[in-house]
RNA sequence: GCAGGGAUGGCGGAGCUUGGUCAAACGUGCAAGGCUUAGGACCUUGUGCCUUAGGGCUGCGGGAGUUCAAAUCUCCCUCCCUGCACCA
């Protein structure tokens, strides 16, 4: 039996001490190969395995296609869940410290984790740990993190250049926010790890009758203004008169606080709702004069705690109307207008005739419901109505009559706010309230003067559409999907209060986003460990020295002189990043495409020039574990480097990369591994018998195999360039195992023979199963090493359909024989009879002619009339070529096989054929055969006699 | 809500871009036999239904259509997944 952690560990040792990944410039073409860095608040598993694998099988891959390959990696440190992870250490929280021993950190070093940069460097350690023990080609030379001072610099220079190019910009910007901890609050900071959802409301201005003071009506639906029929205010709650920017309100005492985080406010005196009832106020489109009401389901905390009231299309304002009428509350003749309407044919999908006057009274006729409904009923037409007139309304009143609903929305809105009539407010939208970890009820707060990279600028989105067309992705549609996320993307703020990173320098109290921070580093790689080597110190590396890296600037002298930094060793740099950087290839998993990739591609086309742009982005899918995701709420997770000693480094990268097409989850599953763990059990053992065995003449079944070995080696290298992994190692290693054992099966014997086609199939798999393949090349007497070796070529003289397709033959053939004989069995003729001998009537060569003329011809009369056709008996032609006819078209040509040649096959596999069939064959042609079936034999397929004793 | 993706044999998952050679690759599970007595085994055969000779029928979420021909193209419906910003 293999030992995975004992051969890998060897090996591993043998690259390492002979430096056979650390890549310098030299004559090839180059090749940099980077993955996702990955971030360091917890050691990966061994799903973390499929991004960096896929990187390293790529790079192998170009390696033997003789490029010189770079495969760097870094960690990032960046950001707030480190400091999440020590916050949590420092309260002992239980959870944490279970998930940690299950990744076997020891107390001593848990007790540590109270220190952010603790956990930063402990995790980085054990995750290099984890990548080399995987057995990655990765130079380790050029190793860095992102809160590494010199890179800082890099990342500074960046900034100074994004807001020399005018693409920073400045404004308001609302987040989730504690009024507790005066903090911004993440999905990460709310109790149940809720996301907190911003929507902006409207907030319509109606001008109490009688002074200057205005109704504050938040709504989400500012479309409905044309049929708003009074206001509604809670008579028990506490309103205050307030001065918002300038100008004077009616608002609850809650809204006031609430929104003081958004707005200048300042409460001028208080009153209790129920003074608010003798008030009219003026719809500020229309001009009416409405009254105010109490309304039932008014709450102060929502919204502004004024509400206007829309009864034909709000079923809250109906009802509260209807439940008023019955209690003979005194007000003036309201008029119900409608102002929408559905596109009919859609609503009452029960068929049910419902009111289409009063929208709100048909939507809940339709849940068999009337306005003293309890809430929650009369929320769930509100909202199947609010989906409905979103869907198909169309608008039929006012300037924006016959347009569709969402539209018209938006532009009386716009109208609204231009015209001084309403102004926005954030809320939140998630459907319960959200609180902040520590207890506090979160609210929405705008920031004033963030930061912000402004990927909507038109012209920057405009050379990144250009650089997605110039790309290449794996797999293809990811073209389609950035030039989608180009459009989409938008203002993105950049820096934060808190976490671990490099300062923003516009604003040296924050630090820079930790997505914003990695979208170049890629560049670092090419020349940080020239810095290293000649004690560069990070202030050192001021503006000039990038510049000039970066083709801002070519006077070396001047930037020698600025930073101190050796003419040489800025040289080194520069020819360095201008070898690797030119040709790139980039990995991650689908996380990041709308996000970091996306930005990665920003930057690059604002900062860099042409030729250091992307030129290749690869994404894979996620792992699962047994057919569900890995997740530590599943108890699933396997750390890697547990996984490594239990499974190996080898059968697992092979099953995550190889078992799924790259944009699907692949699936980790203990059978899968098995597999691999008995054809590999198969292929040592192979190679071992090798040395017994003989070297003689070549046979017919020499010939298939070395057939069959370079068409593989053709197909799967075209597989392979286009990233079909699945598809290339089922050829490599899957279908060369059966193939293998088919050859054996026939009799194959050649030491010679069967040395070269595993030699080949060692090679190729050696991209993926580096260990493996390396202790199987020794074994196939090589000094060499595999992983330095070049791909192997594909001999086309070697590939003979032919011999390939008669081996087909001879396989259907028995194929056809057993079933034969099992059907044939069951005949009462036959009970208890044995089969005497079986004949196989090999077809006459004109049927075969024939057979090729009609796929090309698709049409019987002109084989018939065909020249070639002319000595072959009519009616024999007729009847041959009519049984083909009502598949006429789905004919295509076969590789035909002469007469001679397929008898020999026959003759060559006689015993073998007798062996699976179970007794004894005789061979007939059919010109020659008196058999009744013999007429019956096909080209490629012949007829079958079984004689029964 | 907006955007994108998906629904195929016991299971995972190909095939659908370029309709036919698809009862459906490859893997895995299951069953019988061999081997052998136990090693995550290995080998053979079978694994939609029917079938007295290599055949037929039904089938790829539901419904309708285009076509000589549809898992593959068009339309409608149902269900499922992923992302949506300060979060890496």
């Amino acid at each position: 039996m293999i030992n995975y952690p004992e051969m890998e560990k060897k090996w591993q040792k043998v690259w390492e001490d002979l430096k056979v990944y650390e890549a310098d410039p030299d004559n090839r073409p180059a090749l940099l190969v980077t993955a996702a860095l990955p971030y360091v608040n917890m050691p990966q598993h061994i799903g973390h395995l499929r991004t960096y694998s896929t990187a390293d099988l790529l790079a192998r891959y170009m390696r033997a296609k003789g490029f010189n390959v770079l495969y760097p990696m870094a960690f990032h440190k960046t950001g707030t869940p480190i400091l999440a992870i020590a916050k949590r250490i420092t309260s002992r929280d239980e959870d944490l410290i279970k998930e940690l021993k299950m990744y076997d950190v020891d107390d001593e070093s848990i007790s540590k984790m109270v220190d952010p940069l603790y956990i930063a460097d402990y995790f980085a350690t054990v995750m290099e740990r984890g990548m080399r023990r995987a057995g990655y080609g990765i130079d380790w030379r050029r190793k860095f993190d992102t809160i590494q001072p010199m890179f800082s610099k890099l990342v500074e220079w960046q900034f100074f250049k994004l807001k020399e190019k005018r693409l920073l910009s400045q404004g308001t910007h609302p987040v989730g926010w504690c009024t507790n901890e005066n903090n911004a609050v993440g999905q990460h900071d709310t109790k149940g790890d809720v996301q907190p959802e911003i929507d902006e409301e409207t907030v319509i201005k109606f001008k109490d009758v009688d002074s200057d003071i205005y109704f504050a009506c938040a709504t989400l639906r500012p479309e409905t203004i044309y049929g708003v029929t009074n206001i509604f205010v809670d008579p028990k709650a506490r309103y205050v008169i307030a001065n918002i920017e300038g100008e004077r309100y009616y608002l609850s005492k809650n809204a006031a606080s609430t929104l003081s985080y958004q707005k200048k406010i300042s409460v001028e005196s208080e009153l209790i709702g129920d003074e608010l009832l003798k008030k009219r106020a003026l719809n500020p489109i229309t001009g009416d004069a409405l009254p105010v009401l109490p309304g039932f389901f008014v709450k102060d905390e929502t919204g502004t705690g004024v509400v206007m009231s829309v009864p034909a299309h709000a079923p809250f304002d109906y009802a509260a109307l209807e439940r008023l009428k019955v209690e003979r509350y005194s007000m003036p003749e309201l008029n119900y207008k409608k102002v929408i309407e559905v596109k009919p044919g859609s609503e009452a999908k029960s068929g049910e005739e419902i009111n289409r006057e009063i929208p709100a009274l048909g939507y809940l006729e339709l849940l068999n419901a009337d306005p003293n409904a309890p809430d929650d009923v009369l929320e769930r037409a509100t909202k199947a109505l609010y989906k409905e007139e979103s869907h198909r309304g169309i608008m039929i009143e006012g300037p924006y009559k016959g347009a569709r609903e969402p539209e018209a929305r938006k532009k009386i809105k716009l109208d609204m706010l231009r015209e001084g009539k309403a102004f926005s407010i954030y809320a939140l939208s998630n459907e319960s309230p959200i609180y902040c970890r520590c207890g506090q009820k979160v609210i929405v707060k705008t920031i004033e003067n963030q930061w912000f990279i402004n990927y909507g600028d038109e012209a920057w989105k405009e050379k990144t559409r250009k650089l997605v067309g110039n790309m290449k992705f794996y797999p293809g549609k990811l073209k389609e999907d950035f030039g989608m996320l180009v459009d989409w993307i938008d203002l993105r703020a950049t820096e934060r209060a808190q976490g671990l990173g490099t300062r923003f320098p516009f604003n040296p109290d924050h630090i820079i986003e930790s997505l914003s921070d990695s979208t170049m580093y890629m560049t670092f790689y090419t020349f940080d460990y020239i810095l290293f080597a000649n004690s560069v110190k990070p202030e050192q590396l001021k503006p000039a020295f990038f510049d000039y890296l970066f083709d801002y600037t070519n006077d070396i002298g001047k930037v020698s002189g600025d930073t101190g930094i050796s003419e040489e060793a800025i040289k080194k740099c520069k020819e360095s990043i201008d070898y690797w950087y030119t040709n790139t290839d980039r990995h991650s998993a689908p996380d990041l495409i709308p996000n970091h990739l996306t930005m990665y591609l920003f930057i690059h086309t604002a900062l860099l020039p042409e030729r250091f742009l992307p030129k290749q982005i690869v994404v894979n899918g996620f792992v699962n574990s047994e057919g569900v995701k890995m997740s530590k709420s599943f108890g699933n997770i396997v750390p890697l480097l547990q996984g490594a000693e239990r499974y190996g480094a080898d059968p697992l990268r092979f099953i995550e990369v190889t078992g799924a097409d790259l944009d699907t989850d692949t699936n980790f599953s203990v059978e899968a591994l098995n597999g691999v763990y008995s054809r590999n059990e198969f292929l040592y053992n192979t190679v071992m018998s090798l040395g017994g065995m003989q070297s003689g003449e070549l046979k017919h079944i020499d010939y298939w195999l070395y057939s069959v070995l370079n068409r593989k080696i053709r197909e799967v290298t075209a597989l392979l360039d286009e990233m079909s992994l699945r598809n290339a190692y089922t050829g490599i290693y899957y279908n060369s195992v059966s193939e293998l054992q088919w050859y054996l099966e026939r009799g194959g014997n050649n030491a010679l023979v069967m040395h070269d086609f595993l030699e080949r199939i060692v090679l190729m798999l050696s991209i993926i199963m580096p260990h493996f393949s390396e202790e199987l090349w020794h074994m196939l007497g090589k000094s060499t090493l595999v992983v330095k070796e070049q791909w192997p070529k594909v001999d086309d003289d070697m590939i003979n359909p032919v011999e390939e397709e008669s081996e087909n033959v001879i396989r259907n053939t028995i194929y056809d024989v057993r079933q034969g004989m099992e059907l044939s069995s069951k005949i009462d003729a036959n009970r208890g009879r044995k089969v005497k001998e079986v004949k196989i009537i090999v077809a006459e060569p004109w049927k075969a002619e024939a057979y090729n003329i009609l796929a090309e011809k698709k049409d019987i009369g002109a084989v018939m009339g065909d020249p070639a056709m002319g000595k072959i008996d009519k009616e024999r032609l007729s009847k041959f070529l009519s049984q083909f006819a009502k598949r006429i078209n789905a004919l295509s040509r076969l590789n035909a096989i002469s007469d001679e040649a397929l008898m020999n096959g026959f003759a060559d596999s006689k015993e073998f054929m007798e062996k699976k069939i179970g007794s004894g064959v005789k061979l007939e042609k059919e010109a020659e055969s008196k058999s009744a079936r013999a007429a019956r034999a096909l080209p490629n397929k012949p007829s079958i006699e079984i004689v029964w004793e």
